[in-house]
DNA sequence: TATGAATGAGGCTTCATTCAT
DNA sequence: AATGAATGAAGCCTCATTCAT
């Protein structure tokens, strides 16, 4: 509710963004009205249009901005890391983190695709096939050359997939366990679930 | 002024409640509107209140009724079963073939929590918590009798929870593996990830 | 809210009418629904018709039974009276006692009337001058014997009228005065804005 | 899509007002439809909320706006009158007057607080209180002084009140009466009423 | 006599959006 | 860049009423 007065030109769309990324969070996309969101940011409903074309295209743009962001940190992540044991963990590690810090863009993602209309919604699934084959490709890898257990490697991926993301619906940053020994369980946990021994890190 | 052909009394509740769970499987809660759940019933909008309060109340009924059943479910899937990695086994079967068969109960229940008024959602959270102890409880015990390996309960429990139920988000029935396929994959990940030899089925 | 339960055949009309009056006294007309009739009466919507027409008769009805029970006890109160300051008072005792012990049927009455249909509304519009008559021939009979002072009958009528029916809006049974204090102290005003001397009783 | 031909902003507000105080005192605050008054005011029912909260804050805003301009000329008119008959009269003349004048917004007033939530029920009803006490100042003023005959002012304030506003409830200004007559008349009753000598105008 | 089921009409209100200023 | 005013569409829900059982 906190209304942020005074956010002139520029500024103003960043605002309008973050905090439709957290009514969208809280409420869910059909939820929010934008008299809600140009309230939170300080302005009148008619004035949003100075700053996007449709509600529905405010969805697709944090949508896909946060894709695009995944993407790009992933293989950021990955770069440089060969074995596959290694790089199994660290896109867990970069995953889990990342869904433990950026809960509200990750959530939107994950529960707000249904609202999109027909091609944007194509758009985002296409990205996410192309996130997924970062991990799908690390699995298969490891069968490959022994490191994993052979297994069904789409279920895999989809089973590891579901249980790293899991950890946004639960993690809180006052809780009990740090973000260093969430990580850390979730590496062994998927390492264990592939066959793969675990590895000193 | 007569009555519609084509809908009676008795069997009208039950049409309304399929299609509304269908409906806001398909589109959301929000989405879902009292005209098009009517035009699917067959009824005029004004005639669903002949069988609900509100919308709300709608949407907690069913909710509460597909909980309540998967906690009945869990308990027969248990009973006299008692090694914990056979208990295991035996919870992944149940809640990776439930949540393949009732796909649609499953992600309403999983995805509207939030369109829950307080005191609703209160509820059903208790529910869950009570079916998420099941897991907790197997867990728990395997690792005592050194039946999986020392690691925290409470992290291991939502992470295979959310590895088993994010099977509802991809599985088709018409799909490359069969339902024993699957969950047979999904035993050995399981199992794996909390370090336990894998049993003889 | 007190639901009778219980009320069988020939007992339900008169439940139904006790419960209407009260209802639309509460309420007013427009915002008593059926639905809330057949609650407090202890029966389904669909059975009141089995005792009325529409809703607008049961007001209809209710409305014109008080008018006529007015009209039978206003005659009866003022047989055998001749002096024209005697009957005045007689009149002014009858009405306001009607109007305190009455003083729902008499509010319905008197509010109620703009929600009549034009038929209904002209019925009742007669009988209330039937009513009003009574008082005024009185005046004009006092002024005519010099009883009272001479001033326009017409206005007088309304005034006195008014005054007196002015009780129901403020009078409770537990209040300060008494029934009776509060009947002469109304008779004093009468007479005395007349300009009749006070008579001794 | 552009804008109707025929009522333009500034306008509109007072417009709503006008139609809207018309409109509940002919058919009551319950039977007047927000489409009505949009019709009448020739916008569409959903521009009425550019113009008001909901339907009750309208009804309140009416009814304490025209309690507030009475309290105001109220006092305006018994200002440098000092003789208790004389305020009397000069009160009896003033809410006469305003009642035959402003009969619309008076009998909304009168008729339409129990439509009112609580809370604006309340402050109407405060409001109310001190109009009286200007009428019951005046009679307690005049029995001490021993211009009035020494009766209970709070039942002669009420029945005055009733007498004078009932005139709301007959007069036309086509009527046989002139304004001044009327009035006239009804400060002879209530002076008389009160057992005062008729004063000199 | 009672009622479950159905309904057309309509209740108030919110919505995303447009456009002239 | 901002907004006041307007709007069509639609939201959920209540209403009085009917009628077969």
């Amino acid at each position: 509710m906190s209304r942020t007065v005074g956010s002139f030109g520029p500024k103003t769309l960043e605002t309008i963004r973050k905090a439709g990324l957290r009514l969208i969070f809280e409420h869910g996309y059909e939820a929010m009205s934008l008299r809600q969101l140009a309230a939170e940011v300080g302005i009148r409903p008619s004035s949003l249009y100075n700053y996007m074309h449709t509600k529905q295209d405010l969805l697709f743009s944090l949508i896909e901005m946060h894709m695009q962001e995944l993407l790009d940190q992933v293989d950021a992540a990955l770069t440089g890391v060969v074995e596959p044991a290694e790089r199994l963990a660290a896109f867990v590690a970069f995953h889990v983190r990342y869904h433990m810090v950026r809960k509200s863009e990750v959530s939107v993602v994950n529960f707000e695709l249904r609202s999109l209309d027909v091609e944007h919604y194509a758009t985002v699934v296409e990205m996410r096939k192309r996130y997924e084959s970062r991990l799908s490709d690390i699995i298969e890898d490891g069968i490959k050359q022994g490191a994993f257990a052979p297994l069904d490697v789409s279920v895999a991926t989809f089973a590891i997939l579901a249980m790293l993301t899991g950890v946004c619906s639960w993690y809180r940053p006052d809780g009990r366990l740090s973000e260093a020994e969430i990580i850390d369980a979730h590496i062994g946990m998927a390492l264990r679930s592939l066959g793969a021994s675990i590895i000193a890190r």
